[in-house]
DNA sequence: TTGACGCTTCGGCGGTTTCCAAAGCGTCGC
DNA sequence: GCGACGCTTTGGAAACCGCCGAAGCGTCAA
């Protein structure tokens, strides 16, 4: 019991420096990033960067795997990602609001961006939104299911949702996360994670270096629409 | 943006103090605890006790009730609950499990203990697995649903499942938790919340004071052989 | 009213942590 | 080999934070 608190505070604690969080929250894309980039966007010097990756390593949050004179980081397992996105759903929730704390230049991270393995932000809520309004996927406020109807129409799609699911059940994939920027569910779990890998497999929407955010393809625009009947255009944020 | 990392930073702070997780780990079973017990759970004075109660309550995370001269505090949001809850998985999982991590004294933890709202450890774990042997839900790794069979069973035991769930969907009630002393999934959410509930209200658990162990009752113990065909004899721990 | 109790605020001590500059190591390109 | 580059280690300074004792403020009981 004491070495699970003490390693609950050092878990937490780690998460808690700004410098540590910015990285840990830059590397929430799934991507492995190099030290440096991780140290330019925490805004640190090299070596201050290093103690901290040392540590997140150490602790077991981040592993590295070096390449020539470089070394990638990335989160170490998709239990860690979901963690950032629990406390990032507290920060956001927990506080009054003040005011609009958006900032101007991430419009294009609330149209949509990446979060760790699926996809999240304007275009996510409505995908998830159509998906529910087809009677493709039920959400419920803890979990979520793929109805048969859903699961045809993903064969159809061509998503690969059959492996690796538990031994018993083939209908259980998607898992709602709440959208801090839109603060309505997205679809995260397997079928989001498909759904965001497809879609950058299929040209509908391409990493912009250097963010989260991604960029929806005229392509993509196009298939949102037919499929799913999700309209993308860039209209001017609305609040 | 920057206030958002600002605010993520400073809640995985808050948690990342041993007095204050130690905290924060008392109240998530879903009880009030009044500064005092607090303290003393912590092994701190009362002042110190009250400056972080103070941090905690400003940031959002724990609310106080004021009764008397007494100051019940409890956690703010369920979502507060989810996310101690992650950040233990993290620490239980990301770290060589040295040797074996448990205390002596918690034996009666790992038996059977409230998590936020629902049970966990050994009982919670083995009522999981029946009711998934039975067909009455399926848990998949994100997600779990209830069955036809399951709500039937569920409507017969008298389980308030109903109400407060999204607008369309009746059967997406629970959510896989994963069990950090047995690293199992248990069931959480509503199903695991009403099963938790029931079990307190007909006596077959008690809860203990000062710990989140509950005690089950020898009525409990028929009742879950009887009802579940799940064993709840004090057998020693076998590893 | 008096005293006991629960909790909070104030002041100051001690320990930890973060940070950068400088130097050390390995890798890549010429 | 030489220099450039990416990253890590070291050392030391500054800032932060948690902790407690003493004192202050409400509440409850006699």
């Amino acid at each position: 019991m004491t070495t699970t608190m003490s390693r609950f505070a050092e878990v937490a604690a780690l998460a808690g420096d700004p410098a540590r969080a910015t990285m840990l929250h830059a590397l929430m894309d799934g991507r492995a990033l190099t030290a440096g980039e991780l140290a330019a966007a925490a805004g640190i010097t090299a070596p201050t960067a290093s103690g901290h990756l040392a540590r997140l390593t150490a602790a077991g949050l981040v592993v590295v795997a070096k390449q020539g004179r470089h070394r990638y980081h990335r989160l170490a397992t998709p239990a860690v990602a979901a963690m950032l996105e629990s406390v990032m759903q507290v920060a956001a929730g927990a506080r009054v609001p003040a005011r609009a704390p958006t900032g101007p230049k991430d419009a294009a991270m609330r149209l949509a961006r990446t979060c760790y393995d699926h996809l999240a932000g304007h275009l996510a809520v409505a995908l998830a939104d159509a998906l529910q309004a087809r009677g493709y996927v039920e959400l419920g406020p803890d979990a979520g299911v793929v109805t048969p109807a859903g699961e045809a129409f993903f064969d159809e799609l061509g998503l690969a949702l059959d492996r690796a699911a538990g031994r018993r059940t083939r209908r259980v994939f998607c898992r709602p996360c709440l959208d801090w920027s839109e603060r309505r569910p997205h679809l995260a779990g397997m079928l989001g994670a498909a759904l965001c890998t497809s879609s950058l497999e299929r040209g509908w929407i391409r990493r912009r270096s250097e963010s989260r955010a991604v960029l929806v393809t005229p392509e993509g625009r196009r298939a949102y629409k037919a499929l799913f009947g999700v309209d993308t255009e860039v209209r001017p944020v609305a609040d």
